[in-house]
DNA sequence: ACCCAGGCGGGCG
DNA sequence: CGCCCGCATGGG
């Protein structure tokens, strides 16, 4: 059990962030409940809210302990983050001030680094909704089988699994284009010491993941906010580009502009006040 | 029918 | 460099 305040399940979910693409979620009678399929296994997280207080309790199907489980919901759902310290960080401003209102409790999400890469891979140039459907079938078709009270269900694929199948195989998940992408990618992690990049700082880890085939400023930005907890990686996908534009600069304005207007006004926070506008905006 | 989606790499000026 | 194009696919 893990108690919190500040934190909104629901938004978070919804959020358009990797938990997003492949968990399932329902809520009824004030209870949320959540189940997700990982590498190690299958996750199953409840939340109960009452006014700015929330409780969590979870449960593991596969290769977890305790530990390990409640180290990765604390992860998953930004549990660790100082949300008064964001708050007063970011909400300078009236839009801003209405995303806060509107979403409190959102956080940004820490998903282990490879789900967010094969998710942010198979989001490019596509939709939410499509992203779910490309995700799901690519976990029921490569992800290994788990049974979590007696059904069968599916992890989350290794990186082994999706460098080893084939374009052809990709394909029929409906990766179209991105297939390639994502098995050049995947092949590339088995080389690709990806664990350093937690240590290493903002600029220096966006480099080093953009040398990977598919990968570009945007794309990378997510795996660094969503993956490795980069706080102050400010993703530019077409939303933020225009809300960014419309409501902060009232002109068009390249993309390193942007990122350099984005550290300048909200520095090290700069992802938290990125999901606030994405969702923010796209929910209007 | 047409347009767009949490973009990217390649090619051109 | 910065800009422009094609790219697979399904939903609105």
């Amino acid at each position: 059990m893990i108690h919190i305040d500040d934190f909104d399940i629901e938004h978070t979910v919804h959020s358009g962030q990797p938990l997003n693409f492949y968990s399932d979620f329902e809520s009824k009678n004030g209870e949320s409940k959540i189940i997700y399929p990982t590498e190690r296994g299958v996750m199953l997280v409840m939340c109960k809210s009452k006014g700015r207080r929330s409780v969590i309790s979870y449960d593991y199907f596969g290769d977890y302990t305790q530990t390990s489980a409640q180290r990765e919901v604390i992860r998953r759902f930004g549990l660790s983050h100082d949300m008064p310290a964001i708050y007063s960080a970011i909400d300078t401003d009236k839009f801003m001030h209405s995303a806060v209102s509107k979403l409190h409790g959102m956080r940004v999400t820490a998903n282990p680094a490879w789900e967010t890469t094969l998710s942010f891979l198979v989001s490019q140039f596509n939709n939410i909704k499509r992203i779910r459907l490309i995700m799901k079938r690519l976990i029921d078709r490569f992800g290994d089988e788990i049974a979590v009270d007696g059904r069968i269900m599916k992890k989350f694929p290794s990186h082994h699994k999706i460098a080893n199948a084939s374009i052809d195989e990709l394909m029929k998940c409906n990766t179209g284009f991105r297939a390639k992408y994502i098995k050049g990618v995947a092949k590339a992690w088995e080389e690709f010491d990806h664990s350093r990049l937690y240590e290493m700082d903002y600029d220096k880890a966006k480099e080093l993941l953009m040398e990977l085939d598919g990968v570009g400023d945007k794309v990378a930005d997510c795996i660094l906010l969503m993956g490795y907890e980069k706080l102050e990686a400010f993703p530019i996908d077409v939303w933020i580009k225009r809300l960014v534009e419309r409501e902060y600069l009232r002109k068009e304005v390249n993309i390193s502009y942007m990122h350099m207007f984005a550290q300048r006004k909200w520095g090290s926070y700069a992802g938290y006040a990125n999901q606030y506008i994405f969702e923010f905006g796209r929910r209007k």
